[in-house]
DNA sequence: TGCATCCATCGACCCCCGTCGATACAGTCC
DNA sequence: GGACTGTATCGACGGGGGTCGATGGATGCA
């Protein structure tokens, strides 16, 4: 819990940028990030959390908006936290979620890689510390 | 095979693009595409494609760059095709694959929904005709 | 027409993943 | 301290996905 720290994460992006061609390696470590992104249930969580008050969200904010189970949302938080795109927090009795802009913003220069850095998305706001 | 006429696909983006949060089948049609670049081989399959010479190539372009077999290769050209990330054509005993920019530039908007279009990411090349 | 090449599909295997109920841990309030 | 709430972890179940070998269809050539 609370990576705020630490750190753990995906470097993500270096010689993709360039546009050439992934080596395995970037492609493993990309893949791992999208595929946290192939849920639906987890897509939502990351748009909810984005979208809440304050850019951050308390799992008792989230649950509601799904059918599903507490283990159900809280296994997905952990698997969007692995992924290095969202950290936790812990203020008294809850634990407030946020995404990483930063990550997400890689993310996108990645699929698109564009000279003009994205102005706006990838704010020191989270930088690796 | 050959979906470059009709083009079943993906409309992605729609209230995404506003930065509120994503109803359930909005994250569900964004999830299978993310989830089709969810995996290493496809993602270099993507990068091999778009970094080959006239940003197509045949498969046996492709399946010199990984250990794998024939039908796996083959296995996960149809899955990218299927989330409408690429397209096959046919030329003579080879199926050429291109990768269909418009798609991805609009998944790469979805994580960072900028005012500035992406310029030069858009191309209308595979416009939805 | 027959054969060789390129590629897709099929069926099967095994492992991974989403979900749940039960349980455990961390804080708060009385 | 004890009870209660919020959240994570554990173990199990069922379905989905990556891989393969075998097979089939399409094209080109002799």
């Amino acid at each position: 819990m609370s990576n705020s720290v630490p750190v753990p994460l995906p470097l993500l992006v270096t010689s993709a940028a360039t546009h050439a061609a992934l080596s395995a390696d970037e492609a493993t470590e990309l893949a791992a990030v999208f595929k946290a992104l192939g849920d639906p249930v987890r897509l939502r969580l990351l748009s909810l959390i984005a979208a809440h008050d304050g850019g951050e969200a308390c799992v008792c904010d989230l649950t509601g908006a799904f059918e599903l189970t507490g283990p159900t949302i809280s296994h997905h938080l952990k698997v969007l936290r692995t992924a290095g795109l969202i950290t936790g927090e812990r203020r008294g009795t809850w634990i407030y979620y946020r995404v990483r802009p930063a990550v997400i913003g890689r993310l996108a220069h990645v699929l698109v890689p564009t000279d003009t850095p994205l102005a706006g998305t990838c704010a020191p706001e989270d930088a690796p510390a």
